[in-house]
This record gives C-alpha cells, structure tokens and sequence, in this order.
DNA sequence: AAGGTATGTGAGCAATGACTCGTGTTACAA
DNA sequence: TTGTAACACGAGTCATTGCTCACATACCTT
C-alpha cells in the first residue's frame, strides 16, 4: 500500500501557450480516464491525445500521479463550491427543505460527468491520494457549523452526525452510479436518501 | 472504463499437490496486496513470493483480474456469512439489538485484515468486478426480508431501505477504515452508526 | 539584432508488465 | 513396469511503461 506521494514541483506555465499546453493535458487525462479508466491511463497516451510532446507534458506534471491528483483537486473544488453556495441557502430552510437542497446538490455534481468522477473517485482510494478528501472535510465542516445553529434537531455531536450524512449520501450516490447510474434520475431513490438525513438528524 | 471480465477457464486442480500451489498462490496475492496493494500486485511477483513458477500460476488463473477476484469472492463469500449468521438472531430481537447487531457484524468483518479488505474494495471499483458485488446484493435481500417480518418500523419499500441502510453502513465503515482503521475501536463512532439505522427505520 | 528564458520536441532507455510454450517431473492406473 | 495425464518449470517474447535528455523553436526584453 503505497502512502506517499513525492510531488516534485514543476514549473508553472507563465505564458498563455504554456497555459494552453496544460489545459490541452489536463482535457486529455480526463478523457482518457473517462472512456478507458485508470488503466488506460499512461503518460504517453495522455501525451499523444493531448497532441502535445511527452517531453512538454513531464515539464509541468512530475508524474502520472499529479495528473490524477490536478483533476481531483479540480473536481473537488468544484463540490466544495456547489456544498458551499447550498449551504447558504440552508439557514432559513426547514430540516426537510435544507435536507433535499443537500442531497440534490450532491446528486447534481455527481450527475454530471459521471464516468470521469467514479473513475477519480476510485484512483483516490486506490493511490493514497488522501488530500484530495478535502472536499469531504469541508462538506463536513460546513454542515457541522450548520447543525449546531439548528434547535430543531436532535443531534449529540454535530461532528460526528454531520461525518455520518456526508459520509453515507456521498456513498449512496457513488453506489447507485456504480450499480447503475439511471438511479440516479429515479426521484424515489432521491426521496430515500433525504429520508433518512431528516431521519437521523431527529427532526422535530 | 472496462466493463468486460473475460474469464477463461483453466484447469481445476485435482492432486492435492496441485491443491497447495493454488492455495500458495492465494495466499502470496493477499500478501502482496495488503503490503503493496494492487499497485505491486504483478503475476510475476505472486509466483516468486507463492514458490512456485509463473508457468503453473497460468495453468490455474487465466490472467491477473482473476486472481482478485477469486480473493474477492472468498471475502465475499466470508461476509455473506457473517450477516447471514446473526440475521438469524435479528428476529427476536428489538430494533436497536438488531440494529447493533447488524452494525457489530459488518465492523468485525471489516477489523481482521483491514488493509487487505480496502484493497480488494477498490480494486473491485477499479476494474469492473461487479460480480463481487454479490455480497451487497445477498445481505440487502436478507435484510430487507428481515424488515417485512417487522411491524414496529416505518418503512415504505424495504428494498429501497434495506439497500440505503447497507451501502450507508458499508460505506462508513470503508470511509473509516481508509480515513483512520483505529476508528473502528471507537465506540462511539459504532454508536453513531447504530443510532442512524434505527432513526432511519423511524421504528416506533 | 542579440541574447536569454520559456516552451516544445521525440528518440530512446531501462524497467517491468502479462503471458506462452517447450520441456521436464510426478502421480496413478493398467 | 510402463504409459499417460496432471503438474511444474522458467527462459524468453513482445508490448508497454514512466521518464530523461539533448536539442530545436518561440517569445520577450534590451
């Protein structure tokens, strides 16, 4: 089980060429992890896909690894900031409105792009690619504060709970892309899942 | 992203020698996969460390995927049992024993050899070992029938909760086990678990 | 124009991968 | 004892991998 993950720092591309150059890599591993998957993955077929020269590629990425590790981080800054803009809006919802707002947005991310997030999702695990859980951490931190502001719910410890829904929403949603990502579209799966966040938070 | 598992059929070992050379080839596959996980997991490598030449690994596993999954399946086949074993016990028992009881036995499960448990969990992700995948099928079948026999729960479709409690269960105890396996020991965090279960069951 | 820096190239190396096949060895039945 | 099927071997094939490096071209400053 491989923990590390030694990121030599590369140069980072001044000109709006080289700028270009990265986006074109970046666009290739995320094609080429979404058709094909992780094992298809290698640096020279991103390189080639990506219409760039293998050399240009390891001028900016230090290895296969930081390929995966730049999507993810994209990725997931992309869910913290869609968590992030809902939660907002959660302050005033009741515990069923708020509850829905959190699924659906969850289930929105994941909707788009399914292929590309169930196969970054996987090389997380598979590589010890632990930062790029932040995300999880900040969803966690956010619905946290949150619960502790509510009066409504009976909930001992907030940290906890709030480890618990992420947790179990995110994975019921990975799950059901896994097994079938139609479920996803299914308004009765949703419905279950907010379900039980309303459930377990001891709504009154 | 590979969808197919092409498995050809190899010899069936009869000789009881034959029958200790899979076995050591079983064997050295789990070792190499909970000290190096599936990233160092070659043929190569498995035959060196099981003693035995490539040559007669290939007379009993047609390729690589092949020996995860039939490691997958063994632990598979272990889980299965275990659930089915205490859902036995479920039926007299109040909602919040059953409840712990359930949760106790995936936790168990997931203690003895963590690492090697993560690595077949996401090596099953990766590649598209979906028939692994039996293990959830069978205890969400177990439980959902055991959630009819209940008339002290409120739950519209036992199929829809027995699948969200299991994959919410699951799912914890993974994400646990890869953020931090001591967490496993807390009693509190099965405690948590414990307490969505019977919430979400909205048992009276 | 000159010169430096940023960017880009791709042949090729060393390592490793999965897997085959011709050959030797053991077990067992006749 | 002998024949044959099961079992075991491992050198070797061929493809691919991650990655380097010596060199070329573009860009910008002076």
């Amino acid at each position: 089980m491989e923990v590390v993950e030694v990121v030599k720092p590369r140069k980072k591309p001044s000109q709006e060429r080289a700028q270009r150059t990265v986006e074109a890599i970046l666009q290739a591993t995320a094609h080429i992890l979404r058709e094909e998957g992780a094992e298809g993955l290698s640096t020279n077929k991103v390189a080639k896909r990506a219409g760039v020269s293998i050399g240009s590629l390891y001028q900016y990425f230090p290895n296969k690894n930081s390929l995966i590790l730049a999507l993810a981080t994209q990725h997931s800054d992309d869910q913290v900031r869609e968590v992030a803009e809902n939660i907002g809006l959660l302050f005033g919802a009741s515990i069923h409105e708020a509850a829905r707002r959190f699924v659906e947005a969850t289930v929105s991310v994941h909707r788009q792009d399914p292929r590309l997030h169930l196969a970054i999702t996987s090389e997380i695990l598979v590589r010890g690619l632990g930062r790029a859980l932040q995300d999880h951490a900040r969803a966690r931190e956010l619905i946290a504060a949150w619960l502790r502001t509510r009066d409504d719910v009976d909930v001992d410890d907030p940290d906890m709970t709030a480890w618990m829904l992420v947790t179990a929403v995110e994975s019921a949603v990975h799950m059901a892309l896994f097994e079938d990502p139609d479920k996803l579209d299914d308004p009765a799966f949703t419905d279950a899942i907010v379900q039980m966040v309303v459930r377990t938070l001891g709504a009154r």
